[in-house]
DNA sequence: CTTGACCTTGCATCCAACTTCAAGGTCTAC
DNA sequence: GTAGACCTTGAAGTTGGATGCAAGGTCAAG
C-alpha cells in the first residue's frame, strides 16, 4: 500500500540506492513522502521519471541538461514556453542528427578497416613477436577510422 | 626549422597545452624532442595524433580506448592481430550501430514533440506567469522524448 | 527475541579528465 | 635591457558523477 522504498525504485531503474539519494541531493528528483519509519517512499511517477533520466544520460546528456528537461516537464519552468522550447528542441535536433551523421561515417570506416582486415594475410603466417600488424594495420589503415578525410 | 611549440600543436587542435601535457604523462601522446632551452618540439606526425585522440574523443571513447587504438596505431599493439583486433572492430561496429539507431529514435521522438508544439495555442495566449506550458508540454508529451516506448 | 536484510544520515572518498598554481627560465620586440 | 608572452616542473585543486563507510534505526521470518 505504501509506495516504492528506494531499492525497489532503484533496482526498476537499474540504478544504485546511493544514486538516486544523489540525485535527490543535487535536485534532479524531489524528495519523497517518507513512511512512519522516515523511509523514502516513491511513486510510480517517481518511476517514471528516474527512468527518464536514465535513459536521457544514456543518450548522452549530461545530468544538468536532463535537469533542464526536467523543469520543462515539471512546468516549473514556465518561462521555457513556446519562445524557448522550440529553439532547444531544434537545436537538440540538430545534435543529434550531427552526432548520427559522424557516428554513421565512423561505422563505415570501421567496416572499411574490417574488410581489409580480413583480406590480408592470414593468421598463421604471423608469429607473434614479429612487426606483423604494421602491414595489416599501418597508421593509415587505422587513421581512417578516425581521421576527419582531408587529413589522409 | 623547429618543431611546432606545444601552444601550436594544442591550438591546432583545439585543446588547451595543459591538456597535451597531461596526456603526455598519461602516455597518450609520446615525450617529444626539445629545443636547447627545454621546450617541446613537435613533429607534424604529432599533431595528426593529437586531433585524432580529440576525435576520438569527440565520438565518445574513453582515453583509454583511445590509448588501446593508439596501440594498434604505434604497432605497439603486436599481440592484437587478426585473433584480437577483429573482435574488437566488430565490437564496437555492433556498439556504433546500437547507438546510431538510438540517436534515430530519439531524433524521431524530438521531431513529434516539435510538432505538437507547433500546432498548439499561439505564444501570444499564453501569459508568461501562468500554467501555461502545463497544456502543450505536460507529461507525457515531453516523457514520449525519452521514455521507451512500453512505459508512456 | 534474535538474525539478517533493509533503511537513515553525513561525510569522506573515488575516478576521469583536466586545470591551476607557484616559482622560475626563455625569447622577441622595442 | 626590460616588458610581456611564452615555456618549464611538480603538485595540488576542480568538476561531474557517483560510491563507500560508520553508526545507528526498522522490519519480517523463524
Amino acid at each position: 500500500m505504501d509506495g516504492y522504498r528506494i531499492s525497489e525504485l532503484a533496482g526498476a531503474a537499474g540504478v544504485a540506492t546511493s544514486t538516486v539519494r544523489y540525485y535527490e541531493r543535487i535536485g534532479l528528483v524531489a524528495a519523497p513522502g517518507r513512511t512512519p519509519a522516515g523511509y523514502r517512499s516513491y511513486s510510480p511517477a517517481a518511476a517514471l521519471r528516474l527512468k527518464f533520466i536514465t535513459r536521457a544520460k544514456a543518450l548522452g546528456l549530461s545530468l544538468e541538461q536532463v535537469g533542464e528537461l526536467l523543469g520543462v516537464w515539471d512546468g516549473t519552468n514556465c518561462a521555457a514556453t513556446q519562445s524557448e522550447i522550440a529553439p532547444m528542441l531544434d537545436a537538440k535536433l540538430l545534435q543529434v542528427r550531427d552526432r548520427i551523421a559522424e557516428l554513421a561515417s565512423f561505422a563505415a570506416e570501421l567496416e572499411l578497416v574490417r574488410a581489409k582486415l580480413c583480406e590480408t594475410a592470414a593468421p598463421a603466417a604471423c608469429a607473434p613477436d614479429l612487426d606483423c600488424c604494421a602491414p595489416s594495420m599501418s597508421t593509415g589503415q587505422v587513421a581512417v577510422m578516425i581521421l576527419p578525410k582531408g587529413l589522409q
